[in-house]
DNA sequence: AATTAAATTGTAATCATTACAACTTAGAAT
DNA sequence: ATTCTAAGTTGTAATGATTACAATTTAATT
């Protein structure tokens, strides 16, 4: 489901994307953790084991990895862009007590907008709001 | 299918939200501009037929009736919020070239995730992107 | 090893939104 | 109608995410 880091690698060469460190370190950050964070989560997060990073770094990468299509970018609430890196159809929901997005899986294709008949559609996005099972339980 | 401005003004009444000029402003312009406009529009448009208003006001106008379940917020994009007074079941279109916002019915009780089966879920979004038909023929 | 375009970094700028405190007003009570 | 008070308005300043920029460093090719 997830793609493999050689494959990831491989897409990034083919993108003229370099492999710098900074960059392999946000990647797999990403990798690592499908929280969907902030640039400002994933920054804090590295910093400690990459002290020279810098935000404009991730910025950076993150953006570079969005225009070559290997993650994307989340606006769920105002000013928080999140970042997500899995590809496969999926909405996203935000619990509104703890915050935490998670994915669930949607058919995506079945959506059929009949107003839009004369559109090009080339991004559907599906988002839900609520409480997750962890916060009803308190 | 919109509500008149009679049904809005006693829903305001009912929720406890005082009719200045300035707000009755504001709800005017969404009323009449189904365009999905940023709170900058709404002050550059009702800032010549009220040059006192601030853009504060437009903030905590468009606060208040968001609290108030009169109108909703979109964050289609980053760092532009835009607000929409339609309250049927709706997705929204983006189109990336002009930027131009419309609405597109949809059935939203039909969107099932069977993922999410312990989650209560209060709110759902949908919004595509892509061409529009005017920037299509261009 | 030399070259060069691209990436990194820190600082400063930008832009939407909010905080705040002084002033004004809507609507209720008298 | 007048008074009263909580709520709304305003301008300015603060905040916080993101971007611009210019100097330095680096990846990858020649």
């Amino acid at each position: 489901m997830n793609s493999s880091i050689k494959d990831l690698l491989d897409e990034l060469k083919n993108k003229n994307i370099r492999l710098s460190h900074q960059r392999l370190k946000v990647l797999e950050y990403l990798i690592l953790n499908h929280c969907h964070p902030t640039a400002d989560q994933i920054y804090n997060a590295l910093h400690k084991d990459v002290p020279t990073l810098s935000k404009t770094t991730v910025y950076n990468t993150l953006n570079a990895l969005v225009k070559a299509n290997i993650v994307r970018p989340l606006n769920i609430e105002n000013a928080e862009t999140r970042y997500d890196i899995n590809t496969f159809d999926h909405g996203h929901f935000k619990c509104e007590s703890c915050g935490d997005v998670v994915d669930f899986s949607i058919n995506l294709d079945a959506l059929k907008a009949n107003d839009l008949n004369n559109y090009e559609i080339t991004d559907k996005n599906v988002y839900f709001k609520g409480i997750c099972p962890k916060c009803l339980q308190i």
